[in-house]
DNA sequence: GGTTTTTTAGCACGGTCGTGCTAAATAAAT
DNA sequence: ATTTATTTAGCACGACCGTGCTAAAAAACC
């Protein structure tokens, strides 16, 4: 009657929620079984551990990121302008909305907590390798190959999600989008003059 | 024969040093006590509550940033080239050796946990427009008075530290300083421009 | 000397945590 | 209908937490 993936994938959602909501030290099992309206007994008949499903969570963290990003080069065409298709790839990553918002701060939580928890670190080097690695093929087809301006697009890209989460007041959406097309025009090699950085 | 300020002073590195091995929420006043060499009592003799302690920690953090960056100041004459010295003025907040790494760590975590805790929050906001003040009139200095530039280039310094910081061996120094490098190379010159959507 | 204040130490309470364990309720299978 | 397996629920234990509280030890003061 019950799908077990279903139910697996709900519990998930709650841990997102609360994280979101109060931080992942407010992840515990009885905050999450409440969250998802159950039993702590019945969550950990999902998860056999705290630990484990934590780690679940992080891994669904990864693929959602994936799949948006999948999704996006789905959507787009050959004709497109590469700075426009860099600009929403790159979008994918950053807090525009109040969804990706939620996201972003889920992931600062996994990834701060990830520097002294070997088992997320493993998945957060995923998500920075993963990271970096779209920047490095956007930016070749925009021209660039050097690997240092991977680097520096993967920090502006973290930098920016680490500052919009923190200090919305402080870093609007219009900012992020004006700061990422501020970066992509003033790519050497890059020789073209395009249009609105607003869509 | 015990000066009390200086004991608060070592109580708080007690608490960096916890904070920089096993994350924030390692630093519960006995894991801070015992790592002074202190009792729990002593502790909260000079520290009414765990939260003060943290808020004190946070604040000696901010304090110890200010402290580098007016010491670079004073450092540094009328005849150096700028772009050497944003550079050295910006690595003060990068972790280019393993004291800066420490602190960015303990930075880190800090912030993240100023997500969802006001107190805390106040005082990571004073950072991040700490941050933006020093990249603003380092590029003031160097031409540039876009406010948008000064947003990049403190997302660059805030991505670089989160990402040495999370993967010290994918994130050298040295790759630290050719980003750094390469973002301020790279800025427009002294010519100023508006925006020119058509040309 | 004696007295007072500062500093250090530690006990004990209530609370929350993850988890081992048992068992009731529900669904599936025979 | 009976049996079996799955799912949900909850109790109880030991561990760790912050903190109120008391008091011994040390220092400062008279």
């Amino acid at each position: 009657m019950v799908d077990p993936e279903q139910r697996r994938r709900d519990v998930v959602d709650a841990v997102f929620r609360v994280v979101a909501r109060g931080g992942i030290q407010q992840a515990t099992l009885r905050n999450v079984a409440a969250e998802a309206g159950l039993a702590v007994g019945s969550v950990r008949h999902y998860f056999a551990s705290h630990r484990e499903l934590l780690m679940a969570a992080a891994r669904e963290m990864v693929r959602r990121v994936d799949l948006r990003v999948a999704a996006q080069r789905e959507r787009r065409h050959p004709g497109d302008d590469p700075h426009l298709v860099a600009q929403e790839v790159m979008g994918q990553f950053l807090p525009l909305d109040a969804a990706r918002a939620d996201e972003t701060a889920v992931w600062l939580d996994f990834v701060a907590a990830a520097r002294t928890d070997p088992a997320l670190g493993e998945i957060a080097a995923e998500l920075h390798d993963g990271l970096r690695d779209v920047a490095g093929r956007l930016l070749h087809r925009l021209g660039v190959d050097d690997p240092v301006a991977a680097e520096h697009l993967a920090a502006v890209l973290d930098g920016l999600a680490l500052g919009a989460t923190l200090h919305p007041d402080r870093l609007s959406p219009d900012t992020i989008r004006a700061v990422l097309h501020r970066h992509l025009t003033q790519l050497p090699g890059a020789a073209d003059e395009s249009e609105h950085p607003d869509e």
